[in-house]
Formats: C-alpha cells, structure tokens, sequence
DNA sequence: CGCCAGGGTAGAC
DNA sequence: GTCTACCATGGC
C-alpha cells in the first residue's frame, strides 16, 4: 500500500527530495521508477517520491514510516530559523543557503551504517562507498523486496562480529577497511564506543569525538561524519578536501593552510574551532552548504 | 600505464 | 608534536 505524508513545506527554503537524495549523506538510495526513489533505511526498504508538500513512500513491509521519515528529512526540524541564523551569521553561506535551498543534513537512524560508510570513505569516491556499503549488505544482510526491486538491509554490529573477519576479508573492500570494521563493533559490544543518539543529551560533541577517534581506523575527518549525520551533533564540521579548497579560497582568517594533502590534529582542530566560532551550533550544516558548492563547481557528482 | 577518489596510521625525526 | 610513505581497490 501507498502512504503518504504530509508536511508543512517551508515557503523560503522549500524541500525537494529528489535533489535531497542527489546531495543524500547516505550510500544506499538510487533512482527507481520514473520520479521514485528507491532507499534502505533501517531495515525497511523504502519507495518514496514527492508530490508537492506530501511524500508518497510504500515499504516492504507495509510498515507506517511517518516518524523515522520526518526525522530523517528533518521535516519537523525549524529549518527556517536555522537557515536563517547561519545566513545571517555569514554572507557567502547565505547565498549558498538561497541557492541549495533544498538540501538538507539527514538524520541517519542507523548510525552504526553511518559509522561504517564513513570509515570506507577513505581515499575513496562517492560511487565505490556506495558499491562497498551495497556489497556488505548483499554479502551479510537479509533480503527486501518491494514490487520486483531486490535489496539488502545492512547488517547489525552483532551479525557482522558472528560473521568474523575471515568472511569480511573475502570482500576485499581495501585498505585493511574489513579490520577497521570489525574493530569498530568491537568496541562498541565492549562498551568503549557509544553510538546511541538516545543515550547522549546534549552538547557530547568532544566526548563523542574522544570515543570515536580511539577507533583503529576513524581520525578526526570520520569521525565528524559520524557524529554529524549519524549522531545529530549539529556542530560537528569535518574537513575534508573540498571543505579544505572552500576555506582556503573564501575565508582569510581561517587558519587552513593553502595546499596540504594531510592536516596535523593540532591543525585540524584549530579549524574545526574557527568553524564553530563563526557558524555557531549549526556549524556541520554550513558545512554542508560549502561541500556541495565545491562538489557541484569541481564537477565531481557522479550520480 | 598512471592518476585519482569526502584519510588514517605507523614509524621516523 | 609534526612530517611521510604507504596503504588496496576499481574507474577512467
């Protein structure tokens, strides 16, 4: 059966769920029939598309969606305000907020994916973390199906430690990532990583960090993933390349330096610092304003 | 064949 | 603390 959800559109910044999904922070949604998505959201396998200010979605399961669909899009989240105050806090972000007026910084459910994705990002193209995050899925997750479109949900920290590090080699997903991984989920059974948004009330960003960042595997730029999109620790800023180019090229007194491949801790810090001074709490969605822009002029999309 | 892709680590000073 | 070589894989 077909659901849909209706939502108050934002007249200034309105959303638009084909572009959202275009930018999406996530690996796993792809193009499906005409104007439908098709996505793997916390074990539900989801066809969503939008028609106006209502989201049209089925699930395999038939499963009523609403609440994990409008935290996801943020579609009860004051975007007005935010988009406002990180405008007024900055002139280049205010046209780039009036430009991808649209985009949006997804709330993952399943942060364990997030955490994941993000460690297989390293020297890696957007294309082939998607394939490596499909690749787990198809290798150790059940199988969905919803009118004929074949998916996999994402294994559980706890599927992937039965399944051990033999099979995970087998992958050759590259660049040791199949240790990194296990080590993660490791550390999470052991109680050393917490990733449950539940279990942190506010403002944990330099606890959050301080955990993830003792991961074999995670430094400063994953982990800020991380707690940005899977953690909804809205200050978190990662640098990477692109947020390097962007600093180096707009802001003077950012202290990013003009060309450096690898940024020591100390340096990264001093940037994230200078971001979260000038941004404020919303600093990782400004981020994301300035990734896209970079993306979009670098030509690099290529989905 | 060489270059690049949303970095991180160990081992060197 | 800071700097480097190296890390594996696939697409072009």
């Amino acid at each position: 059966m077909t659901r849909k959800l209706y939502f108050n559109q934002s007249n200034k910044y309105p959303f638009d769920l084909g572009k959202v999904l275009y930018a999406a922070q996530d690996f796993r949604w792809c193009k499906w029939d005409n104007e439908w998505h098709s996505g793997v959201l916390a074990g539900n396998l989801i066809h969503i598309r939008q028609v106006d200010s209502v989201l049209e979605y089925k699930s395999h399961s038939g499963a009523d969606l609403d609440v994990m669909l409008r935290s996801y899009f943020r579609l009860c989240d004051p975007i007005d305000d935010i988009y406002d105050q990180l405008a007024s806090r900055d002139s280049y972000i205010a046209q780039l907020v009036k430009k991808y007026h649209w985009l949006r910084v997804l709330r993952q459910p399943d942060s364990w994916e997030c955490t994941v994705s993000y460690i297989c990002s390293a020297t890696n193209n957007v294309d082939r973390i998607s394939g490596i995050v499909e690749k787990i899925a198809e290798n150790f997750g059940g199988r969905l199906d919803l009118d004929g479109d074949v998916r996999f949900a994402f294994p559980t920290r706890r599927k992937v430690l039965r399944v051990g590090v033999g099979q995970f080699r087998e992958l050759s997903l590259g660049l040791d990532r199949h240790c990194k991984i296990i080590t993660a989920a490791e550390r999470i059974r052991d109680g050393q990583l917490n990733l449950s948004r539940a279990a942190r009330p506010e403002a944990l960003y330099h606890k959050a960090k301080g955990q993830l960042t003792a991961c074999y595997g995670i430094g400063n730029k994953v982990a800020d993933c991380i707690a940005l999109f899977g953690l909804d620790i809205t200050e978190a800023f990662p640098v990477d390349v692109h947020i390097g180019r962007a600093l180096a090229k707009r802001y003077g007194d950012c202290p990013m330096p003009e060309n450096s491949s690898t940024l020591s801790n100390r340096k990264y810090c001093e940037i994230v610092n200078w971001a979260q001074d000038r941004f404020g709490k919303y600093a990782g969605f400004a981020n994301q304003f300035l990734f896209h822009e970079e993306r979009e002029n670098s030509q690099l999309m290529g989905r």
